[in-house]
DNA sequence: ATGAAAGCGCTAACAA
DNA sequence: TTGTTAGCGCTTTCAT
């Protein structure tokens, strides 16, 4: 098929583990057989076989990202990251798109492990994705990003999501708001939740009442969230100012505001979580709870592979909790 | 390490090679073995190593999926589309995010070739992934989607851009605008840039004249959109209508345009290209052409898988050009 | 410094 | 129907 070491070492007059030898900058070749069966590969146009070099090195430098929607905006920025950081550490990523969809969660579970993956990156949307975690039979490595299950023994890289549910809270709270309302995702055991007790804090510590007519819970799409505010409005009671779960979330929230006839600050304030792009966009303006994206999917992967090189090692797994920011635009002031 | 076929073949005695046979269904294997084989099998959790079989069957079952940034919206919708596709086929899907840096685009090809990728998708953003066309040197399958260079021999799953850009032009002509200019990018011999042909002719065909003060060209950017359409107004004399090469850069427009004070489409209509998620938001509203994505990622990694498939065969190299399709929000109208 | 040989896990002749 | 054997391309002892 395509050149192999051998041809090469037809070629330069030696044995085929001379090769292996000099390619691979192993000690003891003489420097001149060295440069020649470099030289020779190079015009053969030699492209080791990662594959055989695999099966007897029991090292795939693959890893596998499975994220549920590549098409949530939320996303792509966290994959964008994660790849970043494994190509240069010579890793090759296998994309996993599961939609939710659960066969071919086992599909993908079924190919990671016939690949022999030396570790996968989970970015969950709701806690079903435990089955992974059943599957990989803590064999191996598995590293969560964004969003991890309450009870989990494996690595995670999230956000303060307590701390930002709070700081988005204080903000509408600073802003004079008296009335603020929690739209979201009712999704038990899952750390995203914990923006919801964040929002409670911020809440109960500055004297303000939690009313649960102004928390609404529904599902991960902007249409849940577009029914759940246009029915608040519908029935003529509505908080002054609301934090949303989510930027997804937020953006279906204003636009039920402004399909009620509405005015986003002027009649309900909105404050976001994630950041993602469009909630800069200048039609947009959506206030938000930054999550460094970029900078959480290459922490993850680079925590993976280190977990994955240090196999053996004694346990090194840990949970990373970045920062939440502020970020102040127009929807909330 | 895992469990292997001996494995197997030692609780079943039998041999090894009997195990491979009922495993993959080879016709010629008792059913009473094959049944116990099996359950053995699933027993001991088995799950074939994937590399020892690519090593010997000479097929690996994975593809590569180029493409310069998937944090652009554009993008995702596109790898959906493809990973969906394949992982229904039973292949795997790496991801190489180029973010057009030539230094990592060479990374990723060397990746690529190692792991014996059995094709390659790509989604160029410039005409300098050519590059990539010679690497591969025709010895790898390459399908490109939604974007190629004017001259390849390579297949492709492409929009009509003419008669994209024709029907964006059209539409403004018919809301009655009498003058009418372009934003784009300017990348020779790609063929997106033909969205500009479709302008011109629909522009000379209407009687309306081609007025060069009226077309700019800069880069990929937001930024550089916003850039132009704000020295256009500067200088006093704006078009009545934009269309403007893809929805990103229509965006970059539309915050230029409210930046100056000016409204939409009052004052200037906007359309784009593309039909990114985002221009439907009940904010933006932009109009734009439609280009159906998702299909054509599955369409392009069918395409791809099938030439793999027929590999030696009859070329069956074909671009095939997908229907674009009008939808008028508020923007142009 | 180099070669010979074993073996990674598997498939596919060829025998039996 | 099943076993034996070679070999995919490579790394890694163990000799020399």
């Amino acid at each position: 098929m395509s050149v192999t070491i051998k041809d090469i070492a037809r070629q330069a007059e030696v044995s085929y583990a001379t090769v292996s030898r000099a390619l691979n900058d192993k000690y003891g070749v003489n420097p001149r057989t060295r440069d020649k069966i470099i030289k020779i590969a190079e015009e053969l146009h030699y492209r080791p076989n990662a594959l055989a070099r695999s099966l007897v090195s029991s090292r795939s430098f693959t890893i596998g990202l499975v994220l549920p929607d590549i098409t949530n905006p939320y996303f792509p920025e966290i994959a964008a990251g994660i790849e970043k950081a494994s190509i240069e550490q010579g890793y090759g990523v296998l994309l996993c798109n599961t939609d939710g969809d659960i066969q071919r969660e086992k599909r993908y579970m079924r190919l990671l492990a016939e690949r022999r993956v030396e570790g996968i990156l989970l970015a969950p949307a709701i806690s079903k994705t435990e089955d992974m975690e059943f599957q990989t039979q803590n064999s191996l490595p598995l590293v969560y990003v964004s969003n991890a299950p309450l009870k989990t023994s494996h690595s995670a890289v999230l956000i303060d999501n307590i701390r930002g549910g709070y700081i988005a809270t204080k903000h509408l709270i600073d802003c004079g708001y008296g009335t603020i309302g929690f739209i979201g995702v009712h999704e038990e055991d899952m750390r995203d939740n914990e923006r919801f007790e964040g929002f409670r804090n911020a809440i109960e510590r500055h004297g303000l009442r939690m009313e649960e007519k102004y928390c609404r819970f529904g599902t991960f799409r902007q249409e849940s969230a577009y029914q759940l505010i246009r029915e608040m409005i519908s029935e003529k009671d509505v908080p002054r100012a609301l934090f949303v779960e989510n930027d997804n979330l937020a953006i279906g929230v204003l636009h039920g505001i402004k399909d009620s006839g509405l005015k986003v600050p002027e009649d309900i304030a909105v404050i976001g979580f994630d950041d993602i792009s469009y909630s800069s966009y200048s039609e947009v303006q959506l206030s938000t709870i930054r999550q460094p994206k970029d900078r959480m999917g290459s922490l993850a992967a680079k925590m993976l592979i280190e977990e994955i090189e240090s196999a053996g090692k004694d346990n090194n797994r840990r949970t990373v909790i970045v920062e939440p920011e502020l970020v102040v635009r127009q929807s909330s002031c």
